[in-house]
DNA sequence: ACATTGCAGATTGTTGACAATCTACATCGC
DNA sequence: GCGATGTAGATTGTCAACAATCTGCAATGT
């Protein structure tokens, strides 16, 4: 056994390279970087990603490239077809609005479940983000808002603790980033945004499980309104539960 | 444009292959048949996946074998450990455990949606699953009662429209198959579940949301605390989450 | 006897080449 | 001029070989 008082210091030093090289391997690194574009909008949707560009580019042969593009076809990113091509996936108002659905159930859960296990260090770290929110509102400054935005959210689902939710809920937020750059960012909707996010705090502070739920649903939900008052019919894209499908 | 009168139904019987062959890489052919022989158990939990030899058992080179890995690793059926191999995941009861939470929350929403919208028909076609159980439950044959119930479950994701609720749910379930073989058909509990699921049924038949969704809620939070009484100590399992994850 | 070191076999990671398929354009016939 | 057909280039699907890494065992020294 070494002694760990010969060169420690060295040793946790370089720890965090050789976790790197050995759990990193070409394919991760490309689906990471090729993720990145995507969510950055380097490679807007329905854009065409080509095996032999990508894996130039990267300095990479194309077979981790290819096998990058089963991943990230798993986690809804890009779009496979046969002997065509993988393409940066379009999301739809109504699959969408699936989604905002979906995410309304769980942040719903996530309220509720935050309004009973918080910590009073943990409810001061949520409206340090919101004061972010805030101070981006009024400087008027879109960017810093939605990253504001991104970090409440995330931040309040991993304090549930739920790993895997957390999981599933991210992979929901990712999909909806392919949607047409962020309805948020149009029609001055920051202020409204922000009270809402305030509220929440309030509620889960307050160790109300119910009100602190329903205003994560409700917020939510009005995020899904305005996108339907963006784009399309809000009637037909907001009720496509109303058909049976088939099986 | 062909004239349809001439060879319709040739064209017809053959679609079905060119959808098949025009669809399925072999990489998809292969990550099927891994999917399968994982959920049907032939693989069981913890198994190494070697390269080599499926891609020989399935007759093709290992370039597809390792792409459906990575699928499959998104999928959460399967852990990759660079240089060392790919592995079916093994699902701890904690883990399990975060999984049933979530599933609660789904299945509370499912209710509720159902019973808002589910037709007299589909109401029917719930019942005729709940009919299998029963039929199952009497015969005592577990695998009957655990198809059935799977198909209960699925059908009603199914019903509600949402596709993207669909996939996130039999992501779950399908994790879920990972834990140590079915934690149901122990303890005889099978005439409970059976009374559960109809009730369920007749919840949503009576098109009462709140209790509907309540039912499904506890109906799967049932199997979480069955889980918790033959595996492990339920309590610090049970509550994972009042320990403040770290960011 | 025990731990350490070195080696051989096996397995994974990566690459480049070949075959199959698709796309776009040019050519041909009407 | 317009549509159909054929062909060339590009792109994807698959494969086999090479390099890097790991695992287990044997040899060595203390």
């Amino acid at each position: 056994m070494p002694d760990p008082a010969h060169a420690p210091a060295r040793h946790d030093a370089h720890a965090p390279e050789i976790r790197l090289v050995q759990s990193s391997s070409l394919s991760t690194l490309v689906q990471r970087e090729i993720e990145r574009m995507i969510l950055a909008g380097d490679l807007p949707a329905g854009a065409k990603l080509t095996e032999a560009n990508l894996a130039e580019q990267l300095g990479v042969s194309r077979g981790p490239v290819r096998e990058a593009f089963r991943a990230l076809e798993g986690s809804g990113l890009v779009r496979i077809e046969k002997n065509r091509g993988v393409f940066v996936r379009q999301i739809s108002v109504g699959e969408a609005d699936q989604i905002y659905e979906l995410r309304a159930v769980l942040d719903e859960f996530v309220g509720r479940r935050l309004a009973d296990t918080a910590t009073p260090a943990q409810v001061r770290e949520l409206r340090q983000i919101v004061e972010r929110m805030e101070k981006a509102t009024a400087r008027n400054d879109v960017d810093a808002y939605l990253s504001a935005n991104l970090d409440f959210h995330d931040r309040m689902v991993e304090l549930t603790g739920n790993a895997k939710l957390l999981i599933v809920y991210r992979r929901l937020v990712n999909e909806l980033h392919l949607f047409r750059r962020t309805t948020l960012a149009q029609g001055g909707a920051l202020p409204v945004s922000t009270r809402e996010h305030r509220e929440i705090v309030d509620r889960i502070a307050a160790g109300q499980p119910a009100p602190a739920g329903r205003a994560l649903h409700d917020h939510v939900m009005a995020s899904r309104a305005r996108m339907h008052k963006t784009y399309g019919n809000g009637r037909a894209a907001a009720k496509p539960s109303r058909r049976a499908p088939d099986r």
